[in-house]
DNA sequence: GCCAACGTTGGC
DNA sequence: GCCAACGTTGGC
């Protein structure tokens, strides 16, 4: 079992859209960074992310679960490596923890988020993801 | 294969 | 809206 965070700007894929998706779930799509790929590449069926809202909101609004195992991104052509995973939406944290917080708590200053800002799919430590849940009130 | 120029992301 | 960080492109 690992855990991730997945970076989306609300504009163009709210934690709300992935909501209504119940548990049909939706596929990730659109990574076109490699190391995020790799990341991706790493995600088995039942591990959890962390869904982050950059740039409007810039906090971690709720918990996702992946429901299938990588596979070619279908919005990419058919030769390019670009893959995909399918999310569902598993529950909000009760209180948002916001970039501010995040960057606030010490334990928290060796998280990707924090490091490497521009990544948008990063992995996540056991001990960073029970002290985030910690945080949100989950 | 190096590196300058350029484009994009994302926090502020 | 600005700009830093970072990835990609293209000339050499």
């Amino acid at each position: 079992m690992n855990y991730w965070l997945l970076k989306s700007e609300p504009d163009s894929w709210s934690w709300e859209q992935q909501v209504k998706k119940g548990k049909k779930g939706e596929a990730w799509s659109g990574v076109r960074n490699h190391l995020a790929k790799r990341n991706l590449m790493s995600m088995k069926k039942g591990d959890l992310c962390f869904f982050y809202h950059s740039n409007i909101g810039k906090e971690i609004v709720g918990i996702v679960e992946v429901t299938k195992a990588p596979y070619h991104d279908p919005t990419a052509e058919k030769n390019e490596p670009w893959v995909v995973v399918d999310v569902v939406a598993v529950k909000p944290l009760k209180t948002p923890v916001s970039l501010a917080s995040v960057k606030a708590e010490k334990k928290l200053s060796k998280m990707s988020l924090v490091t490497s800002a521009r990544l948008s799919v990063q992995p996540v430590t056991v001990g960073e993801w029970n002290m985030i849940c910690k945080m949100g009130g989950v």
